[in-house]
DNA sequence: GAGTGGCAGTGACTCGTATTACAGAAGAAG
DNA sequence: CTTCTTCTGTAATACGAGTCACTGCCACTC
């Protein structure tokens, strides 16, 4: 493990104790994610609890026949709720996890961090926050579907996208119509019409963001 | 409290430890929800934890425009994940739990569940069992309602009501519809083709389920 | 500079679902 | 029995979004 790693660690989990920080130096593995590359799937059984420390991933569900649709980002600090739910999940569908960009990911095995829930506060306090805020997303998410049409979820997804990478958006029409599990004609279309209210601007490959919130 | 209450309670949450039940059974509220009656909403605060011994709640969700969905019912035994979220929640929609037959439910005041986390073990393990049943119901509405049809999704939508109150449905097509967040004329078709096929029969006010898994 | 492949724009069409409008049927109330 | 209300069935229509077909555009390679 590098030093570097390490800092990013510390910087962004402050809020753990120190005994269990150092425990969880000791303890895990470090791993590097590259641009794209999978962080778990579910199905396969999950042996760790899941730790961001630098970098983006992004969370999304895929049915069988390949149809996904983005459930919620992690930013550096934030923990895969599902990596601990530990029980062997044998639902059909799949869980994925994947890096938007390259990442830096701690994995602690099931037991300990099992066993840590009893044995530090801030580890528990950490564990049931993880819960309640992958919670609220995923409600976020869900209402989004629900009850909104495709433009406003067009609209949900930009903004969501801006709050974790910028103004920038680096992303295909295709890539944007998978990731809301619809077509890119559509998404296309929608795009052209917030174009035309003065709140993007379109380029090849590359979206530019102005103003989301007046539209 | 009556000696009823108190033998459902024992029932149900037999895992919890015996000081556990006993810190219960002293400092909870009781309280009886007629059908149909709101057990919590949030956008009040909540400051209770609650568990339900008898009867059926069913969680939805709200928009500002009054459409719902089904997220998922709750059965004697289950507790609401969303009233240990104690955090205030501020978002704009609106969760609501509603007793769909007569229910007897607790309430534990939030700084005892709090407490508790951290002094009974068998608390602690019914809190995150909680959390991760609700997160993986969830995650099961969310998929049908993003990748499937509507007709899959009342096919779902039937079972689940037949796993928890049986195979006489009494609900009219108004309501199924609402739930679904769909209207009654397209439920109507549906079901019409169902019965059509045998896996039903069509009443006023009530369903009689025969096969749903055989369609 | 010609060829090639991925990306973006656009129109026509289809499909599922929502909406509107109405009519008949079953109960409830009088 | 009559009236009223609530529930259910059905047909016509409207609309959003997915699909298909095709065109043009940019960037990269040879």
């Amino acid at each position: 493990m590098e030093n570097l790693d390490k800092s990013a660690f510390l910087q962004h989990f402050a809020q753990l104790e120190q005994p269990l920080r150092e425990e969880i130096l000791a303890h895990s593995t470090f791993k590097h994610l590259k641009e794209g590359e999978e962080a778990l799937r579910t199905g396969q059984y999950i042996t760790s609890t899941v730790l961001l420390s630098e970098g983006l991933l992004k969370v999304y569900r895929e049915d069988d026949e390949g149809k996904e649709f983005l459930m919620y980002y992690l930013e550096p600090g934030n923990a895969c709720a599902l990596s601990m739910m530990c029980s062997a999940r044998d639902t059909q569908s799949q869980i994925r996890v994947k890096a938007v960009d390259d990442a830096e990911i701690i994995l602690i095995p099931s037991h300990l961090s099992e066993l840590w829930l009893a044995r530090y506060k801030s580890w528990h306090n950490f564990v049931i926050a993880s819960y309640r805020q992958r919670f609220e997303e995923l409600l976020q998410t869900l209402d989004s579907i629900a009850f909104k049409g495709l433009d406003e979820r067009l609209l949900f997804y930009l903004k969501r996208h801006v709050k974790v990478s910028g103004k920038q958006i680096r992303l295909s029409h295709q890539q944007i119509a998978t990731e809301l599990s619809s077509s890119r004609e559509v998404i296309s279309r929608l795009l052209k019409k917030l174009e035309q209210t003065g709140a993007i601007t379109l380029n090849r490959n590359y979206i530019q963001v102005h103003d989301l919130e007046k539209v």
